[in-house]
DNA sequence: AATGTATTGCGAAATTTTTCGCACATGTGT
DNA sequence: ACACATGTGCGAAAAATTTCGCAATACATT
């Protein structure tokens, strides 16, 4: 049951129709640095419905597109591949290391707070579920 | 100075690399889940040298490949490009997100502490960089 | 040294993805 | 009603990517 990743172009317009929640083919080629043509954008569009990934509702006679997923679901999952990946499943790894490209540290005291309130959440979680 | 992103193999293979910290061909090949065959790895391998995202040594006579870019700073790349897609730019909103899956949650006032953790990072440094 | 195994170099076939053109429909303004 | 702008439907050309085969080379094992 694992999901097949997007191709670079589908994956550039379904980020493009994530940002805006909901969009026509018009709206979604004017967020795009470097747009092919109405038309293709169209044609990706209807892939990414054969994929599962979008759908759409008429208004007028106009398409509107959406997410198939929710924008949480969907930024759940991302922030959770990256975290996997990068840093090694620690979120607060995650957080402190946000801030190393602005120069813009915490500090280990900040850390060590930072993953009580987290440890704090999971304990606290796992009691009320058992 | 926009740069391209990677096509699905490219990714994929990045991604075991990325994992490895580094490796060579064979060793990339085991960690794919739904590999192809050993040359088209290597070829793949090589591309993602032309492209600039892959550098190799060599050891005897074999190549160990390696990411170009430190995973510190991937990690943060990505992870900016995660927050700012899905969560408006907020490392708080993330986090207290990051738990939805597994039901477990960060209270209102976890967030609160988390953000005043983060606020001070920030305006500490502000200072300091004055 | 002879044989088998693993690795690289090169190049091209096969597949997938992207791109768009053309036909047709629908709404819009004159 | 007519011309025009803006949509969709469908299909195929073009481009990019992926895939691998074959030859050559080095290494290890007997």
């Amino acid at each position: 049951m694992t999901e097949r990743e997007l191709t670079r172009r589908q994956r550039q317009i379904m980020d493009a129709l994530i940002g805006l929640g909901e969009g026509t083919v018009s709206e979604i080629v004017d967020r795009i640095e470097d747009p092919p043509s109405y038309n293709t954008v169209r044609k990706i569009l209807s892939i990414l419905e054969d994929l599962g990934q979008v759908v759409h509702s008429t208004s007028g006679r106009k398409f509107i597109f959406r997410p198939k997923r929710s924008a949480e679901l969907l930024g759940s999952q991302a922030l959770r591949k990256v975290v996997g990946m990068f840093f090694d499943g620690s979120i607060e790894r995650a957080v402190a290391t946000y801030f190393s490209d602005s120069k813009t540290k915490l500090t280990d005291q900040q850390i060590a707070e930072l993953r009580a309130i987290i440890e704090n959440a999971k304990s606290r979680t796992k009691r009320e579920n058992k």
